[in-house]
DNA sequence: ACGAGGTCCTGCGAGC
DNA sequence: TGCTCGCAGGACCTCG
């Protein structure tokens, strides 16, 4: 599931393929992952379109031409690719859009569940959109101060205040769980009750695992791939994420999984990350 | 204002 | 073996 190092993994590698290219003719297999555009203005507004800067922000791929952007969000199951050779039956069949640019080569956005979304945004509609995202963890500027001060904004457990993208962005459920077990935290815990040094070791431990991914291109648990198709290889380094019931790499105490937070899967050490058992809702093995 | 829960979408694995 | 069912979940929405 793209989150921001799959993304960044996708940008970087589509960037140069793409960066002063036009597109010549776009096509979509399917609308619904349009948002706030019908397909016919969509496709009307790319065709022609030179692609001018290629970037990321937060968990989104941002690929801006003239007074566009078109922001992509990859969802659960997305990607941005370029290709040379013509499509296979396999990939055609995902091919959300494809977009065929002045040197013959393919940009594709795959999406297998179709969770992603496309939008098309002006300025205006662009600074509206990027007024409600949170910092970059891995911009210089952000500190563990800026993260206290989101963090005091909320009253949610710990980990649902990691993933949510107004108050630090890019973090979904696999790094959230990674960096909460780097940092021994308990996820469960509310976020404005942390103390300054959990709030400094999350942070570091937030920077230094999404650095790392971007490093191996990403985790690849089942559909992500980078922009050239392949898959990344920080999944093998995933600590906790779908390791429920196996034993801690520290400790050997096998790891809790739970739907207690957010309904998503949470899994994490009793041992090493200091859970008060019962807190939040049922535990499972 | 905040939090809980439903919705989208498809592939896959568990269970019968 | 072949089917059904539930789960995976990021962001957004509605309801209480």
């Amino acid at each position: 599931m793209p989150e921001l190092p799959e993304v960044e993994t996708m940008v970087r590698e589509v960037r140069p393929a793409l960066v002063g290219r036009t597109i010549r003719e776009a096509t979509l297999s399917h609308t619904d992952v349009l948002r706030g555009v019908t397909g016919r203005r969509f496709l009307t507004t790319l065709r022609g379109a030179r692609v001018e800067q290629v970037t990321r922000r937060a968990k989104h791929a941002v690929i801006r031409f003239g007074a566009h952007r078109l922001v992509v969000q990859p969802g659960m199951t997305g990607s941005l690719q370029t290709q040379d050779a013509p499509l296979s039956t396999a990939q055609r069949r995902y091919a959300v859009l494809r977009a065929r640019l002045d040197d013959g080569r393919l940009l594709i956005y795959r999406d297998i569940r179709r969770i992603g979304t496309l939008r098309l945004l002006d300025e205006r509609g662009w600074r509206a959109y990027e007024a409600r995202l949170g910092p970059e963890p891995l911009d210089p500027s952000f500190t563990p101060a800026e993260l206290g001060v989101a963090f005091a904004r909320t009253r949610q457990a710990v980990k649902k205040a990691l993933m949510d993208q107004r108050l630090v962005v890019g973090v979904g459920n696999i790094y959230a769980n990674e960096a909460l077990y780097a940092a021994g935290i308990d996820p469960s815990r509310r976020a404005d009750r942390l103390d300054d040094s959990s709030i400094e070791r999350l942070h570091a431990a937030v920077v230094r695992i999404l650095t790392a991914a971007i490093e191996s291109e990403g985790s690849t648990i089942r559909d992500y791939q980078t922009g050239t198709g392949q898959p990344g290889s920080f999944q093998l380094e995933l600590k906790v994420y779908d390791r429920q019931g196996e034993p801690c790499r520290q400790c050997g105490t096998p790891l809790a999984g739970t739907h207690a937070i957010d309904a998503r899967m949470t899994v994490f050490c009793y041992r090493c990350q200091g859970r008060r058992v019962g807190e939040v809702g049922e535990v499972m093995k």
